[in-house]
Parts: C-alpha cells; structure tokens; sequence
DNA sequence: GCTATACCCGACCAAATCGGTCTACTTTCC
DNA sequence: GGAAAGTAGACCGATTTGGTCGGGTATAGC
C-alpha cells in the first residue's frame, strides 16, 4: 500500500469543499491557496474525483466545484480510491499468486492488513471530519488569512 | 505513508529465517532461492535488518543469518520500521507543521491512521505468523520445491 | 457579441525512488 | 591456500511523483 500526497491532496480538496459548501461552487483557485496546493496539479486531482462521480463541476464564472453526495455518505477511503492510491498492501493484488502462481508466505498478512486499513478509512466520513472542531479551528484560520491575503 | 516491496521482503526474510531457526544460520542464497528474491538485492535489506539489532551475522562457511531475539519479541512493525520503509502517513512526521508552520487540514486523519496501521503491525509478532497454519503450509512446500530444484 | 472567468485536456518534465546488478573486499572454515 | 560465506559500495534502468505549460471550451454578464 501506498499513500501519497495525491490522495493526501484530494481528500484536503475535498474536505475545503465540504467546509464551504454553503457558498456556491468553489473554484480550483480557492482552494489551491487556501490549502497551499499547485493549482494545475489540483484540476488533475478534481478531475478524476469527478469521474470518479464524488463532485461535480460548474463551468464559467462564478463556477467551480460541488459535492455530489451527501457529506456523511463520501468516505476517505472512497476519496483516495477514486484518486488512485489504492488501498491494496499486497503484493498480488489480491490474486494470491505472487511466486509463480502460489500463495506467498506473507499474503495472508497485507491481505490482512489492507482489511484493517481500508476499515479503517471507510468508517470515516466528510461529515465525520466536518464535525471535528479541530478540522473546524484550521478551517477558520485558513479563510481569514486568505481574507487578508486578497485584501492587498 | 508507503509499503513497498522492501518492507514486504524484509518481512518474508525474517519469516524464513525464523521458520528455519532450528537449522543454525542461514544464508542469503538460501533464503533467495526459496523466497524468489534476488540475492544481491536482499543483502542489502538483511544488512539493514542487522544495523537495526534483529538480525545477528556468522561470517564463513557454514554461515548465514540469525535471529538475535525471541520470536515473540520480534514484531512486523519493528521489521517495516528497520528498513526504512517508515509507517508515518502524515506529511508533516508528526511535527503538525506541513502548511507553513500550522497544522494542516487533515493532520489529526493521518496521524490517527498511523496510529492504527502501527497498532496493528506492532500486534503482530514472527512467533504469532510461524504458529499460522496457512504459513507452515505455503513453507513445506517452498522447502520441497527447493530440495527438488536441488537435485538436478 | 466581447470578454473575463473558470473548467477541461493532454503533453511534457525534473527529481526521486525502486528494485536490482556488479565489483571488490574481508573473514572464516577445512 | 581455497572455497564459502558476509560486507560495502557504486552504479543503473525503469517507473512514479509531483508539478508545469499551453491551448482548448463553456458560460455569465455587460
Ligand atoms: S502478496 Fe498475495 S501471494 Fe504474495
Ligand atoms: S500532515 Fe501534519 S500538519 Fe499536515
């Protein structure tokens, strides 16, 4: 398994829409300075968590991005499937044939191990993280810097 | 945070090792062959292994690799962490600064998910995966198949 | 209908990492 | 002394990462 800054990135992204939803579609741009993120490489992350169905997009001025399910029904672990950083610790990727055709001593073990982490991640929601007042506190802090930093 | 293939060697190493304990110590080609790793390449993650105080060295014929603690002292998680592929999902390393010296949006998710993959990992010890049906299963037949190959 | 705003798309790129080889050396047993 | 092992390190090709660039196209508002 591996977990790199792209699905790090998407679920940040997708957790900055969730935050400002009640504003209309949020531009690639906004989120890209409030989080700190390139904004080219983002519109490839948003990209593909469109197709993969989680946002949708509104073109034009004024457009942006939008959730398109309920908060509490988009879990991380779908965020980061959807971005392609699978969750997968084996070898095989779940075929059980990684030496010539058998069963490695270890599959039982990353198999095991993908189990607990995909658990793991599918139990927490966009609501569950919206909720959590520390994700709330940066939240603030984050849109009054940018308040400020548009106010040069 | 990454598994790659040099986290999942090192452990399939240990294992063999650990499940031939009782034939004195064991050589890289040894554990190479059964395994199907490349020698060279596994020398490298052994001699880690044996920086990190888990393995012991006999130079010479004869020679090879030991465990140099008890089974059950030997955990998955200390074996990942000896090779460098490190369990930290965060991007920050536990500091809490990866946006400009603040806490990022989603730290409190990552580092909660460390936490969890490590517990995991850290329950499990190389006398819990010897004593697995399925591993002694998938070892006879590793040990046949080398005798075999052997022959000719 | 212009134009500014924004998404859309695909090529391109530098750097890092990965998995692995190769060579040369040392220690130890017989 | 010679063979069997571990030790050390440089080196390498391929892939992935994280990111840029440039040119599209749709659309709101004047
Ligand atoms: S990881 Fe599945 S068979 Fe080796
Ligand atoms: S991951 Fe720790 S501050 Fe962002």
């Amino acid at each position: 398994m591996r977990l790199t800054t792209k699905g790090r990135y998407a679920v940040t992204a997708m957790l900055d829409i969730a935050l400002h939803r009640n504003r209309g579609p949020i531009s690639v741009m906004d989120i890209a300075e409030r989080q700190g993120i390139s904004a080219a490489y983002l519109e490839q992350l948003l990209a593909k968590l469109k197709k993969g169905g989680l946002l949708v997009s509104v073109r034009g001025p004024g457009g942006g991005y939008q959730l398109d399910r309920a908060l509490a029904e988009i879990t991380v672990s779908s965020i980061i499937t959807a971005v392609g950083d699978g969750v997968d610790a084996t070898r095989c990727h779940g075929t059980g044939d990684c030496q010539d055709g058998d069963r490695c001593l270890t599959h039982e073990l990353w198999s095991d191990l993908s189990g607990e982490i995909d658990g793991f991640l599918s139990g927490i929601s966009l609501a569950d993280l919206v909720g959590r007042k520390e994700v709330q506190h940066v939240a603030s802090r984050q849109d009054q810097r940018l308040i400020h930093a548009r106010h040069l």
